[in-house]
DNA sequence: CGTTAGTTTGACCTGTATCAAAGCAGGTGG
DNA sequence: CCACCTGCTTTGATACAGGTCAAACTAACG
């Protein structure tokens, strides 16, 4: 039924895969700590999984199919703040503020919240999973960091390269993705909406990409022939292993607010 | 010595006023848990507080002037991911991954961690402070999903209005702003690296703002003096109260993704 | 086959960037 | 007290990235 973005492991290796990053999670780490909902949840493709000012009950595992948080504005321009993948956690503390949750895919998700209910029982402490759920956070939001530069200073294909790549990233270590590509069944509009960019602008951005030889991307299956050229371009920076991220260039933030005069 | 985002309270008062966001908090809700640091650190102007990568040992309460974590390109291209006002946390769980913090006023912070360090303690379950703790969290995502709408969809004068309702509205909270209006010594250099656009440009928008009749801002002083039109322009929705944001317009998110074809 | 959702193309327009230079403090040293 | 820096703001001229509009093309799907 949900054919695209199906990982070849159960949910709960999928979250011992996610979860394990820099040293990875015996599967007992994982289990020891209960185990996921028995009953998963479908999602049509465009559903609507979360509502914005909705507090979630709890935190979901998306298990297969690919959702996005979007925020609308009244005029129909939307921004999608972020794409969760199978292994990424949705809903209480995971999911962004004020935003919506969609399936963009048929889409599965199941429920971990007693699983990660008892992870922050007090009882538990300096635990491998504990770790791991506090970098996985963290990776998160520095995620969100990469996402605010793309918008705010990466150029259409700075973007488009930038993403794809982190989109590899993420979905490597979740075992759908090989070395050199990973499947994608995005609309370009949807591609838009990430990219804060209008559709037809996306679309001749994937075609320079194309020319460029950086790019194949046919029937929802991505390929990038060329890793390293496009991690260049995109000043892309892997978040895989611990992330030593060099400092600014420019030697300081030039100061001297004492009275600006506006 | 710092005289500009000093707040007329005590570190532990900004505190309360900072985390008491629906419903406010007692001053005692704060001070069971501990104090704050008695030695307060000061910075320069231009200054370097937090370095990517490297794990900040605690949180730290930002008690008089401005913060902001940065991203930067090889290039010299920069992006100001947050801003951090008096009464905001920055260090572990609170600064977004793979940034840097600068002062960019002369400041003062002072160690919280012991403070909040308890908070997390097992022992306190369903305790005011632990809920607005979780609820400024909760805030400060939204807050971050609000930049990403402003830098992927806003134009350079909605992006403009929508930081300026938003620091208003932060300012108020800790009582650093007047209705009318707040401090706000920044260069628009600055300005520019938060909104994702040239100083030149800032500059010219922040003219038609004047021009307007939206937005006085004299010696590193805004006055607003229509809220009203600001908010209605940027599409603003504030976060003081329980944040009831509407969802969507257009009814879903089309989907259909079954075999798109790049 | 017609319908529908998505992609692609072309023509055109505009918001924002870039470059360069001039104005304007406030701070420092003579 | 003036003259000069220096960092910041402002202005003008010009270029370009990316948006918008409209229409054609393609491929699924019933």
């Amino acid at each position: 039924m949900i054919n695209v973005l199906r990982p070849d492991a159960p949910p709960l290796e999928l979250l011992r895969r996610r979860l394990g990053g820099a040293r990875p999670l015996r599967s007992d780490d994982v289990a020891r700590f209960g185990s996921l909902d028995p009953e998963p949840e479908i999602h049509l493709a465009g559903e609507q999984i979360l509502v914005a000012g909705q507090e979630p009950s709890g935190v979901r595992l998306v298990a297969a199919g690919l959702l996005a948080e979007t925020r609308a504005l009244n005029d129909g321009r939307r921004q999608i703040t972020a794409l969760r993948l199978p292994g990424d956690l949705i809903g209480a503390g995971w999911s962004h503020g004020g935003c919506d949750t969609w399936a963009l895919t048929a889409a599965q998700t199941v429920g971990a919240t007693p699983l990660l209910g008892t992870l922050m029982d007090p009882v538990v402490r300096f635990d491998p999973l504990r770790s791991a759920w506090a970098a996985a956070r963290r990776e998160d939001e520095a995620r969100m960091a990469d996402h605010l530069v793309r918008l705010g200073r990466l150029s259409a294909h700075e973007r488009m390269a930038h993403l794809l790549l982190e989109l590899h990233e993420r979905l490597l270590r979740v075992g759908l993705a090989s070395a050199q590509g990973f499947p994608l069944p995005l609309t370009q509009e949807v591609l838009a909406d990430v990219l804060g960019l209008s559709i037809v602008h996306v679309n001749r951005t994937l075609q320079q990409l194309r020319r460029e030889g950086l790019l194949v991307y046919r029937s929802g299956q991505v390929t990038l022939p060329d890793r390293d050229r496009l991690t260049d371009i995109a000043s892309y920076v892997a978040h895989a292993d611990p992330p030593p991220r060099r400092s600014s260039t420019r030697p300081t933030l030039h100061a001297a607010f004492a009275q600006p005069h506006g």
